[in-house]
DNA sequence: GCATTACTGGAGTCGCTGCTCTAATAATTG
DNA sequence: CAATTATTAGAGCAGCGACTCCAGTAATGC
């Protein structure tokens, strides 16, 4: 035998790939990203593209679950806090911070416009899904401590608090003038705004 | 000379051709469309489709013109109003029932898809300057009658009305719970508890 | 009726892009 | 070092889709 395969040296490659594609993903949309422009950000010939991704397609759907999974360790962060709506808004900050990456909205953008194939569809719910996980169970104890409003299911609070963060996401990504870091203040004050009694 | 252009009839074919395209980038996206699929559900050959328009891209640009001259309109139903705050309530009203119409979700991530081409982006622009130009005397109107805050500019105030109807009619597009017509109430909430001093 | 022009359909073209294939190179094991 | 296999680049292929072209038809003015 000869050769094993160094999973260190791979992951980081296929890292790389990952970061140029996000980059060209939001420059140009799904569509407009041609595989050779990916290739040359990255650095690589398009036989290693597809040495670590067999479609282009699968290559978004890696970059997706890679987002879903970091909301998944979120949860992790928050275990052991007593004071549920400072949790909440803190999951909304936390929101504004993810939007302050440049590529972030375009990248939304891009994935966006390419929802109708069915596998970018499932991969959405999935982190859909896991974003109600860990917004859920902090909902149900605010309401339940009284800091919250109870005229509406936590199922519907929860859709709420990420339309904010949606829409604050998409706003940064169209308006030069709205900035996460400028307008983070008003949505956590809108949040607040939002879950009072 | 012969045969001078029926201008009605010319026009009501360009709308056929419209609404077709509408339905069909909300279905596929912008490049998941392909012309051939529009002609067919137009019920025409393709050139009878590139003898109405030059490009599949300035048939998008003639919808998305279409939504802001809408927008434009709309000022006039307001004029004589002498309520800024129920003015700008309707408003947010009125954005919530454009969101019913089943296709306006994937059409406008189909055009988010494809921002990245400057005649989109600019032709973005517009539309917001227009919601822009429809929202602001309202909201300076509201805050001198004392009815709404005044601890953010009336420009932020606008563009936080346009993130709320955004972001509502985006969680309509992904979230098959969240409907338009049944969430309608928590916008007009959630628009006045931030309006609110 | 006839000349002229608008309109229409659809077959075909041309460029582009995702992906395949091959041959070379590097790394690893014994 | 030899054998084996992972990795790499990049030339080229195949398919698709926007758009062109043209020939035929309908409408209009005289």
């Amino acid at each position: 035998m000869a050769r094993t395969v160094d999973p260190v040296r791979h992951e980081a490659r296929r890292l790389v790939i990952i970061d140029a594609a996000l980059t060209v993903f939001a420059e140009r949309g799904y569509d407009g990203a041609t595989t050779a422009e990916i290739c040359r950000r990255a650095g690589i010939g398009s036989g290693t593209f597809f040495h670590y991704f067999p479609t282009k397609l699968a290559l978004l759907l890696a970059i997706l679950a890679l987002g879903t999974a970091e909301v998944r360790d979120a949860a992790a962060v928050y275990s052991d806090r007593t004071d549920p709506l400072g949790v909440l808004l803190d999951i909304v900050r936390q929101g504004a911070d993810d939007a302050a990456d440049p590529r972030m909205p375009g990248f939304v953008r891009a994935v966006g416009g390419v929802m109708h194939l069915p596998e970018v569809a499932a991969a959405l719910d999935a982190d859909t899904q896991a974003q109600r996980d860990l917004l859920l169970p902090w909902v149900e104890r605010a309401q339940r401590a009284g800091e919250t409003r109870t005229d509406l299911t936590p199922e519907q609070i929860t859709s709420w608090l990420y339309l904010l963060t949606d829409g604050f996401l998409g706003r940064t990504a169209v308006e030069e003038s709205f900035t996460a870091r400028g307008e983070k203040a008003t949505l956590v004050d809108t949040a607040s705004r939002f879950l009072a009694p």
